[in-house]
DNA sequence: GAAGAAATCTGGTGTATACCAGTTTAGCCT
DNA sequence: AGGCTAAACTGGTATACACCAGATTTCTTC
């Protein structure tokens, strides 16, 4: 008959989501570290991480690389149909959007992309690599590919203004259709570094291909967005 | 200097991908158990539940609660916006579907469902709990709401049948629009326990709302995937 | 005060062990 | 062959401990 018995992760997560909840630790809060939390509530270390992990898996706080726990802030809205600027939808919520181009380069497309843009294979694509960001903390990776021949001057262009909006006005391109693909992944382990998440998180994937009047495939664009940081809406009309 | 340096839960990842995609591990195929593979490896069987959490995590295998580990299928590819059946989806993918009502009973709407389906605190709700799996694995939980005032009869009917068939044919409505959310959540302890999943697994949470022509809410649900089982594909047309 | 080095703190990852609660299997009995 | 029981097996969860690497803070030095 144990005198003490066991404390459990179920009951680590009660204490840490009530102080959530009340409000006591807002958004962007740090939680207590690992082994404080372990010393209050007299368990180990390993309990109080399990119940931490139960809490990110459903969005509730987030962890930055050997800084520590924090709360999550409020999901941001997005509809991945729209084609919209990640920008726009940040500032419509009330949030400071931030874009950093982590890479700019030719390449020339491989099977998969070939496929996926309907060019040949070894047709020149523009590839760029960007993370975005909203109230100083980086939500996701995006890698858009784009073909060289019908952006000619691309690589020439500021890559931190909104692609979008510059697609439609500097080139005269008319989106006609957008496919989305949306599921669960895990991020690399360059990804995790750059995102500061630990290896193997796991993240929402979302690709996306558009389409324009003529049916050629102007945008093909892959997102790893951080599982927490993500509610996306999505409104379809049937034709009458 | 250690003679015999650790084990990574990376190296043991890279052993089991490795089986899995040469097919040396089929679909659906058990995986040796945790004590197996920490005694081939020379490793601890933590670090195994280390690796295989983050097979898990992007959807390469999952678990059946104290069966043991298994290889994911490949998933079910799904556009919630068109309100479209289930059974058909699997079909058309080559899937055996299988659907079984859990529970029914008349309800009255609170203030959070009220909202959703723009009716009254108080109106009468018919809800629906439904589970429904692919071959043998049971893949997502729904709870459907329904205006009780719309659909009379409904509680009459056999519940295995094919809802959005019988609201069409049975009823004549027509849909206009639908409005989706996806986020990730987490299983409750009873959802969990239905899926055979552990305790506060992180599952595809897909909310939907159908209206009709008269902008009526005729249907609202919510649908808990595995998030291994799902691919998301939505096409959207933009307006000419 | 600014710059740089060192100590401290944090999560990340590994070891070994233990016991519990369902699932599956093996064996026994009828 | 069928049915029951008990043993073996499986993952689930908890203990305690140890060391690493990066982030942060503190202290020292100029």
């Amino acid at each position: 008959m144990p005198i003490k018995p066991h404390v459990t992760a179920a009951q680590v997560c009660g204490f840490l989501e009530s102080r959530i909840k009340s409000g006591e630790w807002g958004a962007e809060a740090k939680l207590p570290s690992e082994r404080a939390i372990s010393d209050q509530l007299q368990t180990s270390r390993v309990t109080v991480r399990e119940a931490l992990k139960r809490l990110e898996a459903n969005g509730q706080i987030y962890r930055s690389n050997r800084r520590g726990w924090f709360v999550a802030p409020p999901r941001i809205d997005y509809d991945p149909s729209r084609s919209a600027h990640f920008t726009q939808y940040a500032l419509e919520q009330g949030y400071s959007p931030y874009t950093e181009c982590l890479m700019q380069r030719l390449i020339q497309a491989d099977d998969d992309l070939a496929g996926k843009m309907a060019v040949a294979e070894g047709t020149q694509l523009l590839e760029l690599h960007r993370c975005r960001g909203i109230n100083g903390r980086l939500v996701y990776l995006e890698e858009i590919f784009l073909r060289a021949d019908l952006w000619p001057d691309l690589i020439e262009q500021p890559p931190d203004q909104s692609l979008s909006t510059m697609l439609r006005n500097h080139y005269g391109q008319l989106f006609k259709q957008v496919d989305v693909d949306i599921s669960i992944a895990s991020l690399s382990a360059a990804q995790a570094e750059i995102l500061q998440a630990p290896a193997g998180c796991s993240c929402f994937y979302i690709s996306r291909r558009t389409l324009n009047q003529e049916g050629l495939v102007i945008e093909y664009d892959r997102e790893y967005w951080r599982h927490d940081a993500l509610n996306i809406k999505v409104t379809h009309q049937f034709a009458e």
